[in-house]
DNA sequence: CGTTAATAGTTCGTAGGCTAATTATTGCCG
DNA sequence: CGGCAATAATTAGCCTACGAACTATTAACG
């Protein structure tokens, strides 16, 4: 009953693809230290520049500023960044990366780099651009669901 | 400084589509009393059967056993499922849906497949088929990693 | 001006995910 | 038979993530 869709198996797939991923570079990062949202977190810090301020910098990584609280309480503790108040705005605070922290940042876009490699090993170029565009697709469609309301895909009468 | 890799777009895009996934299926699932991860397991419930064993749940699903005691224990408090004790070895516990699940659980097929159909809408099967080669052998890749120490990504010597 | 609305950050409660440690039971083997 | 290893489920502690409620500050406008 209740047939396996052909979608269906592509949704285990990437479901399954996302957290092997989330485990493994997870595990990686901590060997120097930080977990992968904290990495994602001062990689985004380190591209935007210094003294981003938490609304702008949880719209980049996509997450609610709630989370990116307790993200940036857990870096600060740990002394990679360290929170400002903004002058002309006391509402804003902006978020600095230390200076050590910088070099100890370094090695781990190599190791980022290094997963990368050994997951698309063999993998014509090619096939991973096409396989990137149909993903991308998914994405825009995604975000414009997002913006309509859950009663709209129950297209059948629940008798 | 540390460029932007080509695979790191990629990365980024199965990061964010994983999300938003997500946190659509999520609030599709919650209009019918489930969280996301609760439709799982009560879905690969009914595949495999019932009085199906917490071990074998949890490896269908490729969660902990740990992460399935919370959630059998919401899912039983809800009245959706149930546990008993094997007769034959008393370590074991047996999973069952209760018979009111059965029904209540029925059109959430649907609704998972229109989040489908809407997200794959245009998108020419050829190519949902080729993106899918790619990510399961991205997959396959991956769980041969797992077994691998964390230190043999740094192929440079930390100094 | 001053009250009200909007905005940034925080806190609180809940859920899901992990690892490590505990408990209860069974298997093995000397 | 008896102790010891293996195994299933649970518990405890941590991190990430969300939404909702709260605080402080600024903007809007009557």
């Amino acid at each position: 009953m209740n047939q396996i869709t052909r979608h269906d198996t592509f949704g285990r797939t990437l479901a399954n693809l996302g957290r092997l991923l989330r485990v493994e570079l997870n595990r990686q990062m901590h060997a120097h230290g930080l977990s992968f949202p904290q990495w994602l977190v001062l990689r985004t810090l380190a591209e935007k520049g210094d003294g981003v301020v938490q609304k702008e910098l949880a719209e980049a990584l996509g997450i609610e500023g709630a989370t990116l609280v307790g993200l940036l309480d857990r870096l600060a503790r740990g002394g990679w960044i360290e929170r400002r108040e903004a002058a002309h705005d006391r509402r804003y605070k902006t978020v600095h990366l230390n200076p050590a922290a910088r070099a100890r940042l370094a090695p781990l876009y190599d190791v980022q780099e290094a997963v990368w490699e050994h997951l698309l090993d063999g993998v014509p170029a090619d096939d991973v651009a096409a396989c990137q565009a149909v993903l991308e697709g998914m994405l825009a469609r995604a975000q414009r669901i997002t913006d309509m309301p859950p009663v709209s895909f129950a297209r059948r009468d629940a008798s």
